[in-house]
DNA sequence: AAGGTATGCTTAAACGATTAAGCAAACTTT
DNA sequence: AAAGTTTGCTTAATCGTTTAAGCATACCTT
């Protein structure tokens, strides 16, 4: 009863099982396979035919322990609990199995240490590279490793993001054509490389025809407690048309400030915020807010990344700067203006 | 220049370095880095020392081909884009890397199909075991692999899950004591297992005390198009003081749906929801909701799932059901009604 | 002190894939 | 037809780890 006789039990096919059933060496299954080596056209048929037929799957520890390559990418967060983050995890797991690679996560709270501990994780666990998206200021130290970064603007290596400060930009002339010359802006972190850079294309898109203020969130709620009214009511009642926010939660905190007050938007005061995220369309008015594209986003960094493996496997050691047929370093992927229901002409 | 003379590029250290080191055999350092076989405190501290020294990390590879296990765990989401999902794949990650496991993602965008193919490629990855959260009635093809899964109530092997019921139950409990009679309950799939389970509870500690009336946004939505207002200001107006969601996003849309017609929440209406979703504390005003305790559901996910493995290792075959010393195979753990202040007493 | 049992180490054989090297046989070339 | 080239396959080594088996010592028993 216990013996493999009647039910197949059959572990796991190898490369071996196939060659025997037919016959034939190992080697000429692999070759086979992988279409490298030497072997005709009608062995690779029959023997591709038999390794469907017996429902072989290649063992990834095996050919990891031969090749030196997992096949596997590590996805490192500041902090996973970033509303952002399923739009990145999205993006970049579908670029990867795209291209045949998995995803490996790894967190680091927001911590820098943990940050640092986290991607030593992942490479120890064998990922051929790492996709990295710090937040607010962190600065990686250097790893010899294949590195792609999103949104971190200035880090050596392979960097794609999205254009941040052409973002601000659209927004900002946005407003201005709708006649807003008194804006707020929210942001959260002063120290966030991606807001100020979404920031500074606001205030370049305006500051010949408005006043601009700045309020962050972080150093109110470190002053005021967390949770505490951003002061937005008093501000659209002296003048204030619009109110800008470097993110949709920022957005969604002030849409919500202000109606509870009793006062109109996009009527009274305009609210806009950053990256679309997926109660944007939902609430009530809809946010107008700038998109970026995840997708592009994930695919550059994914190819920019795997074109570094595959280099470093032929080339021993550290690669050589600029042979010329690299994707540029930096890559800034434009944004999209979104345009909803809460934003419209300022009041006269 | 081009030799590795000066500069000791060294590529990774392996066992059978430092056994060279130390002038011992590879197996003793085995022995001394896992603690298993025999081998004097002595000479095990003097290679932990050597192996600390020479910047030792144990091949993944390698291990994996030799045990047969990758100290990778799958997680597999219907839809990595859900906004519950930081909270989880958080949690998780945090729990398996305690447990020395890695986390390789698979996403299966909501498709059912997708959802079958994430999950052979995860287990082709070499994942140890799966951990998977379905949504709305996806039903898991039977899986010859340690599976552990989250918020799937009535599936075959270990499951658990948020005591969506209770946390229903509370709630509505919640609603009755602050006095209200008349309540919308606003869902979005109305074939999701979890929202019918909180519906369940819900309905259970009102129906003798109060009207029940409920709203399925998604079947709305097909019929008015996406993004459409759901309606509740009528509702508001004639004699409904409750709007309980099923899920924050829900609870969102209505309380900026309410608050944008001037009716005030909590004063005319109570809006609550479920899920604690990261911004819910930050809106105005802020919600009230009910918890999920992620991290305590992603611990047991993940040690039942590991226990799974471990056994797996040591008996052949599928593992004989029941031996007495395994977790339930199904687990609920307690919500928590965080009351804040989107809720209030009904108006006379 | 002779026998048995622990103890501490080594040797060697896996795990499953890839790939350089080798070797026939079948083609070209002159 | 002799020499060279290409083609198609096999052999064997390798990646780094684990672990069963083997073999001396050293220790305990009576």
């Amino acid at each position: 009863m216990q013996r493999e006789a009647m039910n197949k039990v059959q572990a796991r096919v190898n490369l071996s099982d196939i060659a025997r059933a037919l016959g034939v060496s190992a080697a000429a299954v692999s070759n086979a396979m992988s279409g490298k080596g030497r072997i005709s056209e009608d062995l690779a048929a029959t023997i591709r035919k038999k390794a469907d037929e017996m429902g072989y799957v290649p063992s990834v520890a095996g050919r990891a322990l031969r090749t030196g390559r997992s096949g596997v990418l590590g996805l490192v967060l500041a902090d996973i609990a970033h509303p952002l983050f399923p739009q990145i995890a999205q993006a970049i797991e579908n670029a990867a199995s795209d291209k045949g690679y998995g995803i490996l996560i790894g967190d680091s709270r927001g911590d820098i240490n943990a940050q640092t501990k986290a991607i030593s994780r992942l490479i120890e666990r064998g990922a051929d590279g790492l996709i990295i998206v710090p937040r607010h200021g962190t600065r990686i130290a250097h790893i010899n490793h294949p590195v792609a970064m999103i949104d971190a603007p200035s880090t050596p290596g392979n960097t794609v993001s999205a254009d941040h400060w052409d973002g601000g930009v659209q927004i900002g002339s946005y407003l201005r054509k709708l006649g807003h010359r008194n804006i707020i802006v929210i942001g959260g972190y002063q120290d966030s490389n991606v807001q100020n850079d979404r920031l500074g294309g606001m205030k370049s898109a305006l500051s010949d025809s408005a006043r601009v203020e700045v309020i962050w969130v972080e150093a109110l709620e470190t002053q005021m407690g967390s949770g505490c009214p951003l002061g937005l009511v008093p501000k659209a009642q002296h003048g204030v048309t619009a109110f800008a926010a470097l993110s949709d939660l920022h957005a969604l905190r002030a849409v919500t400030e202000l109606q509870r007050a009793g006062i109109d938007v996009p009527g009274r005061a305009t609210v806009t915020g950053f990256d679309d995220l997926i109660w944007s369309i939902n609430i009530s008015p809809a946010l107008t807010t700038m998109r970026m594209n995840m997708e592009e986003i994930a695919n550059i960094a994914v190819r920019a990344l795997i074109t570094q493996i595959e280099q470093n496997s032929h080339a021993e050691g550290p690669v050589p700067g600029g042979t010329g047929d690299e994707e540029p370093s930096t890559k800034r992927v434009p944004m999209e203006l979104v345009i909803r229901d809460s934003s419209g002409p300022a009041p006269p």
